[in-house]
Parts: structure tokens; sequence; C-alpha cells
RNA sequence: GCGGCGCUAGUCUAAUGGUAGGACAGAAGCUUCCCAAGCUUCUAACGCGGGUUCGAUUCCCGCGCGCCGCACCA
């Protein structure tokens, strides 16, 4: 666990992470990667793809423009929904979503006015700042997309997407058509998404642009639960939090066949169970750091029928902060798009004609970074990265143990050969207490040292960064070693 | 977006209306047979712009950025 400052301070010094043209005094809302975040983040991708992709094997990894035309995103909803009416007091200055003015006023619900019948209401309802009771001034269009205007006269108008989701179901019917009409049809995007946030903090925690990684799993719903193996994770216990108590560090552990009684989908609670097993197996978080908080139903978007949020606690952000979530959409998003489009989007499944239901997996690639970079950090006598070995941007530090007797050069030979298979990473400067301690800062899980006996042909000694204890390993054998160790398939304990 | 507080080397900080000192980090050299050791030398900062002043890092204003609260987060 690591304080704010902590996760800056080392992402800085370490090049991990900054602000975006910081040069020039930075720029809210955005940050650039250094060279140890950039492979950090590419590590992490790297892992959910293999884990979620390996769910089924139909499901597959695409790519889609950034840029996206009004008409599919009047479609999914983000033309309307995610825009707002802003009224300012001329007086105080505040700021009032029109929507919930009008609604604190008539409670009456009040979606998808225009500006002008906003204005229109205010005048004709006499409504004055809440606050302050001053006048207030003329409506104006927020939305949380950023507007841009395509080709010469910009008439065209287009948006930076919101959220790589839609590129997926833009290309739903052709996938399906390449992929042989099968479902589940499983489609996934790691790629940047934006939102002009009106307030952007806490780090990479809320950024205006920002990385998401989302699978799409297409499905019947009638058919969906016997594709999925639920006997085998029925007694998983399952980390939740409900709705009413998500303000509260709690999570209950209950048994995945629970949860279905509950309600749940059987293969709704089948993903939770490989969405926790991500981050307790693969990425090692403290089992107690780790929940799904349920939202309810004025939280969720009308679409979602369910909705779980994927939480981690972190020092730094003040506690459970979301990093994912898990949403059924229903046909939602399929059948907006056929009928804005005028395509059919319907297949033909087990000869029945059904319009597919989507289950989003949907992952905040930032967040997750410094989520841990928060858990992961240790700073006691030492500072200690300890990140699961697969995803430390350095794999391996080699050093000679002194700068004489030939033992730098032995040294770079070793790198030499290390570094075809592994991120190596060779230091000769300072003492060698001194290159540990820069490799435990940056997460690397391993160093070799070259030695006077190594030039016996003894051997070099192979370090671990937790335990800080070692063991000598014959030169051959070095890199299979590693290797072995990198994949998990032994433990360095076991290499006395 | 509103309000409050803040901004000094890469990081953490000290001091000051007369242009800044330290620690750590970094570089070079010496030393060093396993965990940030030691010695020498060096690099390196007042967020940006304007105002007041003989003189501003210091006082004032604007902007930027950050933190906290509010609002926002289909």
């Amino acid at each position: 666990m690591a304080s704010y400052d902590d996760v800056m301070s080392l992402s800085v010094r370490r090049g991990f992470l900054w602000p975006a043209a910081d040069l020039y005094g930075g720029f809210a809302g955005f940050y650039d990667y250094g060279h140890n975040g950039a492979l950090l983040r590419r590590r992490w991708e790297d892992l959910w793809i293999e884990t979620f992709l390996g769910l089924d094997e139909n499901y597959y990894l695409i790519d889609s423009t950034t840029i996206l035309p009004e008409a599919p995103l009047k479609a999914s909803g983000h033309v309307d929904h995610f825009s707002d009416v802003l009224v300012t007091c001329t007086k105080c200055g505040e700021s009032y979503r029109g929507d919930h003015l009008l609604e604190s006023v008539t409670h009456e619900e009040h979606e998808g006015l225009s500006p002008e019948d906003i204005d229109a209401k205010v005048r004709e309802l006499r409504i004055r700042c809440p606050r302050c009771k001053g006048e207030l001034g003329p409506s104006r269009p927020f939305n949380m997309m950023f507007p841009l205007g395509v080709g010469p006269t910009g008439k065209d108008r287009a948006y930076l997407r919101p959220e790589t989701a839609q590129g997926v179901y833009l290309n739903f019917k052709r996938e399906f058509e390449a992929l042989r009409r099968r479902l589940p049809l499983g489609l996934a995007i790691v790629g940047r998404a934006y939102r002009n946030e009106i307030s952007p903090r806490q780090g990479t925690y809320r950024m205006r642009e920002f990385l998401q990684a989302e699978l799409q799993i297409f499905m019947d719903p009638e058919t969906f639960a016997d594709r999925v193996d639920f006997a085998s994770v029925a007694d998983v216990a399952v980390r939740v939090c409900w709705a009413a108590e998500k303000s509260k560090p709690e999570a209950h552990d209950l048994p995945a066949k629970a949860l279905v009684e509950r309600g749940l989908p059987s293969w709704y609670v089948y993903h939770l169970v490989q969405v926790q097993r991500f981050y307790l197996d693969r990425l090692q978080l403290p089992r107690e750091r780790f929940r799904f908080a349920e939202l309810d139903e004025r939280e969720r978007a009308f679409y979602n029928r369910v909705h779980f949020d994927i939480q981690v606690d972190q020092e730094s952000l003040g506690g459970f902060k979301e990093v994912g979530g898990v949403h059924y959409r229903t046909d939602h998003d399929l059948s907006g798009h056929a009928s804005m489009s005028r395509e059919n989007l319907a297949v033909t499944v087990d000869g029945r004609k059904i319009v597919p239901h989507v289950l989003e997996l949907s992952f905040g690639v930032d967040r997750n970074v410094w989520a841990l970079l928060d858990l992961d950090f240790v700073k006691a006598d030492r500072s200690v990265l300890r990140l699961p070995p697969r995803l430390a941007p350095v794999a391996v530090g080699v050093f000679p143990l002194v700068n004489k007797d030939g033992l730098p050069e032995k040294a770079e030979s070793v790198h030499r050969e290390l570094r075809a298979r592994f991120a190596a990473f060779r230091d000769e400067s300072g003492s060698i207490g001194k290159r540990y301690a820069r490799m435990d800062e940056i997460g690397t899980p391993f160093c070799v040292t070259i030695d006077h006996p190594t030039l016996e042909g003894e051997g070099v000694t192979l370090r671990e960064r937790d335990t800080q204890k070692q063991v000598r390993v014959r030169e051959a054998d070095v890199a299979a070693t590693l290797d072995r160790l990198l994949r998990g398939e032994i433990r360095f304990d076991t290499i006395a």
C-alpha cells in the first residue's frame, strides 16, 4: 500500500508516469507513460488479453477507430444521455443541471430537453437559483463527449469515442459472418476512449483520455448457461458488497451458487469468478483488497440489467475504487444500432432468430496500473515494488559484483545473452547493494550477479527481490531457470 | 465548473523584499568479494505572465497545475 504522494513520487522518479505536457505546467486529465510505465501497462494488457480471450475459443481481439460519426452515438444514447444542459446563476456563479433543476420543482422527469426548452421552462416556472435566489442565466449544452468537425467544412459531426464498446457493436455483423455465425462470440478492444470530465483528479483515476480493455460477449441468454462450466465454480467464494453498504469498506464471501440463488444468471456469476481469479490469482492482489460492488437501479444505466463494479481498495485513493465493471447490457446495443442503421442485426441460432445479448467485461487500464503501483509498493527499510514477475518492466538485472578483474566484461556477455530472451538490464554504477535497491523499486523480480567464482566456471548468483535470498546457479542453466521462474513453473525457494 | 489551501533542483525540503541552503537521487573518479557504505569532484530549482518596487522566489492580480470540499461521473 502506498500514499498518493508515494505513488506519484515513485512514478515520476522511476519512469512510470507523470502529467502530460508538464514541461508547460501540465494538462489536467492527461497523463504520459515513461519507459517503465509503458512496459508495465503493456504487460498488464497482455495478461488481460491472454486471460479473457482464453475464456472461450470463439473470443478475439479487434480494433476500431477512435473517432465515430454522430449516428452510432445517437443510437447508443450517448448524444442524448451523455450530455447535460447546464444553467449557471448570474449572481453566485453556481451551475446546475437543467433537468435536475426542473425535477426539483416539478417532481417529473425531464430528460432530453434542449437548452431552449429548459430556458422556456425556467421562465415559465419562475425558477431562481436554489442557493442564493439569484437570477439564472441562459442554459448551455454540455456534452461529456469531445465533438469534432470532420472534413473541410466540419459539417460532418463526429465525436471522439466515449467508450471502446461501440466500436465492437459496429463490427459485430462483419465479425459474426467472418467467424461463421457462431455464438457465443467474444470481441475485445484494448484502446483509448475520451470523456470531457468536469473535474479530473486523483492521478490516472479520472482522466479525459484513457485506456479501456473491454470484452463484449455476444450470446443467447437462453443457452449461454449451458456453454459455461458453472459447476466447476459453484463453490468458489466470491467477494461481493451490496449496493446499500457500498460506502463502507465491506465485502462478503459468498459461494457462487448462493449468488445464483439470489437471482443472478449462472453465466453472469461464472464470469464474476473469472474476473476475481484474474485479480487474485494472476495479479496476486490481497483478497481483502478486492470486491464486486453491486449498483442499484438508480446508479446503473437503464439498459444494464445487472451491474457490479470491480473495485480495489487503495490507500492512495482513499478506499475501494472502481477499476472495471461486469455489465449485462441485454440486446440494448445491437437493437439500437439495428433500428438506427436499418440493418438487421438478428441472427439465427439453434433454429431461433434472436438479437444477441451482450455481457460486457470492462476494465480501465490506467486505473488498474495505478492500483498495482499502490498495492504492490512496500516502503519499509527498503522500497520494493512487489509486482507479479510477469508484469515487471525489467525481468532480470545483471551486475558485476565489483568493477575489476574482468567481472564487468563477463557481466556484459552474460547480459547480452539474457537480453535476447528477457527484459534484462545491466548496471555497473554504485555498490552492489545500490543496484539491487534500484531494481527492487521498479519491481525487477530477479538479479544475476557475476563474481570471481563465476570466472572459475562456478556459476552465478541469482537473487530474488522479495526475500533477498540468493542461490548459486550454473551459468549454462541461468536462462532456463529464469524462464521457469518467470512463468511461475517453479518457485525460487525450491531451487536452492 | 464553484469555494478553500498550495506550487523552491529528478524527489523530499530550508530560508529570504537584495536572485537560494540541505538531504536523497544522478554523473565522473577512487574504494569495495553481495544488499541504498565511505571519500573527492560535478550537474541541477523559485510553475507561467503581468503589476508594485531602485530591486520580487518573497507582496498584489491573472492564468496553469495539484490537493480537499461541493457539483459532476448516461
